[in-house]
DNA sequence: CGCATCTTTGCGTGCCACGCAGGTTTTGGT
DNA sequence: ACCAAAACCTGCGTGGCACGCAAAGATGCG
């Protein structure tokens, strides 16, 4: 049922989350209050923590519905297609820039990703974006069980794959942030991916 | 310098660390008071947040601890043994099991493994613990640049080989906790990081 | 239209993280 | 052995956070 009620908590739900990172962001994590968040998403203080536990969950809100999509992506794709093609595929269409990353003023994007490093720094955050991974991760667990004809509750298989995915896309994007001139996001991913497919030979 | 602050204070932060544990364990999470842990410790309540920023640190102390002696044990490894055989000997001796959980009393091992199954389901510890894991990942990750003549700074590899570890420990252990008759974590440990190095085929 | 259900909101409570300042212990140099 | 500096412990106070509870409002369904 897609009635008005549950498009009307997507939305408050999405504006929540989005007004906590634009604010973190641009202000820093402690100088942003639970009440601003709520007022600038227009809902009472009280409303907040119907929706989200905790300020820190409120901002990795995001990176989790996103990281969520993967398992979602990975049923989606053709049953014939070998597993890890299947999954940089998916990974890939879940972490494609949305279009209102696309519509973005581009000058202010280096002040974007200033404020994102900074906030990221937060431990209270970190630790918050770590578990959303690994909800997507168990989620994508039991797609990847599906997948290969292993079971999630017995097996370790697939929780490997899952976590495993999930280092890479963690690396991968720990790499971003850290580099001053980095390559797209999407080439570490597949770059990532692909060692980890060949067994993380060393070098040389 | 090894004086007797450094000794005492080392001291005082397992005792706070432990106490946290022993009594979230058997109570609960949020029915132990910072205030508790603190007094258990023989400590002033505000000493607490001398030591650790929040009560879910103090409980993730021990895994932060233990995760980052693989880093150290990666760097004890003779130079010419083969990354993936180093890297399994470094983590199996971080993981091998102190003189303090050999002596404890066997009949209650049960109703402790009950007690860490709820205390590890709690979110805010759950991001810690992961958090904890992502610090000792750092660390192993200027390991394994050392170790591969990589550059942690610049290249994405050593990263994605410390992520990858992690992946395998963290699967590993949450087998561990969710089978009945589980194998020991040794064993698993081994067959997931084996599984790694081998590119992680899909099975049959 | 009208009842049942879900949501929002205000209020109150207990806990937590931390800044600050004063007293106490450890350290290292003489 | 002594003394100054540095590090540490502690009590107090403050601002903020998460959440239980109950009343008011919005929504869905027959």
């Amino acid at each position: 049922m897609s009635g008005l009620r549950e498009r009307k908590k997507a939305e408050t739900r999405a504006a929540l989350s989005w007004a906590a990172i634009r604010l973190t962001v641009t202000r820093g994590y402690d100088a942003v209050l639970v009440e601003d968040i709520a007022h600038a998403a227009g809902v009472s203080p009280r409303t907040f923590n119907n929706y989200f536990a905790s300020k820190a969950e409120a901002i990795a809100a995001r990176h989790l519905d996103r990281s969520r999509r993967v398992a979602d992506a990975l049923r989606g794709r053709p049953a014939g297609e070998p597993l890890w093609a299947a999954i940089e595929a998916a990974v890939h269409s879940a972490w494609a820039p949305g279009p209102e990353v696309e519509q973005a003023p581009p000058d202010a994007h280096d002040e974007w990703v200033a404020g994102l490093r900074v906030m990221l720094a937060e431990p209270a955050l970190q630790g918050e974006m770590l578990r959303a991974g690994a909800v997507a991760e168990a989620e994508l667990a039991e797609a990847v069980a599906e997948r290969t004809g292993t079971d999630a509750a017995h097996d370790l298989y697939p929780h490997l794959v899952a976590a495993a995915v999930g280092a890479a896309a963690g690396a991968a994007t720990r790499h971003f942030l850290r580099a001053e001139r980095p390559e797209p996001v999407g080439q570490l991913l597949s770059a990532a991916l692909a060692q980890l497919a060949a067994g993380l030979p060393p070098p040389n």
